[in-house]
DNA sequence: TTTATGGGATGACTCTTATCAGAATAGCAG
DNA sequence: CTGCTATTCTGATAAGAGTCATCCCATAAA
């Protein structure tokens, strides 16, 4: 996974295909906010964004994961929705001062950095850009939409899995099974929006049921469809 | 509140300033979609979109209110959110086949009509409008997340208070007290995500501690900022 | 090897919320 | 006004989830 100083700094030689510059900005552009990001290396645990700061601009995943999360009562934390290569941090902070929510890599991360005043002129003149982004806004929102249905109808048994399919939607690209999760019991938690001990409970039955499989703390999803079959009244997203 | 059928058909004579197109479309836009835009009277509980059908373009509320609801699990319904003029419906779903919720006129509304071909055209022509409508999903994105965290921590007393706070904020624009609130208790429940014996338990309490009214069902808003208060450590969105 | 440490699992208990049943009230037609 | 229906309110009970305490197991330090 060595990647050249090179590679990483220059947009035009960077091997991240899904990337929503390359993808939809002119050539000219490419180059221009090639020339003016910033791209860091976060570690695992690293803050990339703190809810409550002011907005400068926009975080792309050029490689690596990150979880989005949002402070609640008690000291209490809601993961918010998991991201990875490809996909973008601080958009839902765009257009207003301060973030609502903090980012922090769950893995080794390289991250680019692209201010608001060099977005904006891209947006401005790459009108493909702005819809794919702002069609990428309308996914995240159904998203979104559809887990508060999930946090207001679902049972803890069913947020697990909303939980774990969530994770293997935005994690397993490859689609192939047994497929491990990375994320603590704690991360895994938040994302269903309820507590460790119960976590702990629902995945006991699950491994009983022959669902999913742990070996050395780490939770494998065997079988995506039974799984599925739990939550499937609630209709699928994405 | 009779608009005689002149106004109501044509953008450039439409009343309603708050409309996107109206704000941020060219003139030759603007004219080219008042010939195109279909615009039509919904009556109380009428459907304006339903879950499930094919997506043929976007809805913009000219004048009126709207409730958008998912159905759940056992027959049960999310209130989504609430819409009011200059809102748009049916853009959470753009981008896709099927309307992934149902929008339901919750008083007799006005309602704008565009196809998704004529409205591409304008995205791709008039930058400003489609950075402008990124912006508007940017914000419902930030409501959205936000309530994903109340339905995963609040207690079922926040919860009715953020519902309360919410229709304050989306129909109560001048802002004025007392505010009474024209949804039923069914709907009220449905959108804090609880069930209506719960939703009656809290409003007694909260007549009797003098933060509402209640006359003929219908409740009142009478002190905004001691409602507040009870979820004030969640933070405020908007 | 032993011993600490921290994440995870499990049991007992409590509290909150949902459910069920029934009473009160509002709205409406005759 | 009277009766009918739908909505709302209230109480009793049960189910579900959260909390607290403890135990287990893996890893790392001594």
């Amino acid at each position: 996974m060595v990647r050249s100083k090179f590679e990483e700094n220059s947009c035009n030689n960077c091997s991240t295909t899904d990337c929503f510059i390359k993808q939809h900005c002119s050539n000219e552009y490419i180059t221009l906010i090639s020339d003016l990001k910033k791209t860091s290396i976060y570690r695992e645990h690293q803050y990339i964004a703190y809810e409550g700061n002011t907005v400068l601009g926009l975080f792309f995943i050029q490689r690596g994961k990150a979880k989005v999360i949002s402070s609640g009562l008690a000291g209490k934390t809601q993961v918010v929705r998991l991201t990875k290569q490809g996909d973008i941090i601080g958009h839902r902070g765009y257009g207003i001062e301060k973030y609502p929510i903090s980012a922090v890599a769950i893995e080794e991360s390289s991250i680019c950095f692209i201010d608001n005043d060099t977005i904006y002129k891209a947006f401005m003149e790459n009108p493909e850009f702005t819809y794919e982004l702002m069609m990428y806004y309308s996914k995240e929102l159904r998203k979104s939409e559809f887990k508060i249905k999930s946090q207001a109808q679902m049972n803890v048994r069913e947020k697990v899995v909303d939980a774990l399919l969530n994770c293997n939607a935005h994690f397993n690209s490859s689609n192939s099974y047994p497929f491990s999760i990375q994320l603590s019991r704690q991360d895994i938690a938040d994302l269903a929006g309820i507590n460790t001990e119960q976590l702990s409970r629902i995945l006991s039955e699950f491994k009983a049921d022959g669902l999913i499989s742990v070996s050395k703390n780490e939770i494998s999803i065997l079988n995506k469809e039974f799984l599925s079959e739990i939550i499937s009244p609630f209709g699928i997203v994405e």
